[in-house]
DNA sequence: GAAAAATGTAAGCTGAAGCTTACCAAGCTT
DNA sequence: AAGCTTGGTAAGCTTCAGCTTACATTTTTC
């Protein structure tokens, strides 16, 4: 899994507003174009990023294509964010034994 | 809060590494430069970004500057992420009552 | 107080991300 | 089958992120 294009997926505000859009439901790529500030063409170029991202997945559905989030993604930034989050809490709760044992600030 | 500076923090792989290194405790910057393959300058930038994000802080120790993570920032993404994945379930397995439901595929 | 250590900042370069227009392909519809 | 709808892709432009070198700043040390 490469954590390089999943955030680099989720760093950019348009594609995660098209992620907010999908919370709801699956969606084709013209609904999804709508409400937003751009041309159709460079919604498609997000989703593309977000598909190789692993975030959405893609189906066929005579001429539309239907877009609909892909959980797998999102466990793998959840698990990323988990272990730095409780390491970080030990790390925490061991400077902070350091400091009270020897050199108090 | 800004999700826009926190996401695109995390979106590049030095500032991750630099998480990472952060992860096992705090460090002042000459060593979490020491190991990556650039100059410190430029990781005193990469260290700007993480602290405008809300991601690490900083405290002076000397002419040291002790840089350790924050763990509010994480809680935001961790939030957003949250979120995202209880809607999508929600809509998955609306959809799936739905399509049992109405027309099968 | 002069030298050294640790670090932030400015200026400049390069590559890549994101947008647009134009074009092409595939499936419905009549 | 002719035309409309839907949507992916290519080429080109512009902006910005990330790196480097050079310089400024602050604190410690001798």
């Amino acid at each position: 899994m490469a954590y390089d294009e999943v955030f680099l997926a989720l760093a950019d505000p348009t594609r995660r507003a098209l992620l907010e859009t999908l919370r709801r439901g699956p969606a084709n790529v013209k609904t999804l174009a709508a409400p937003l500030p751009m041309s159709r063409p460079a919604v498609s170029q997000h989703l593309k990023v977000l598909s190789d991202a692993g975030l959405v997945m893609c189906e066929a559905e005579g001429t539309k294509r239907i877009y609909a989030i892909d959980k797998e993604g999102l466990a793998a930034v959840r698990g990323w964010l988990d272990t730095m989050w409780d390491d970080a809490l030990d790390a925490f709760a061991a400077e902070a034994h350091r400091r009270a044992k020897g050199k108090l600030p």
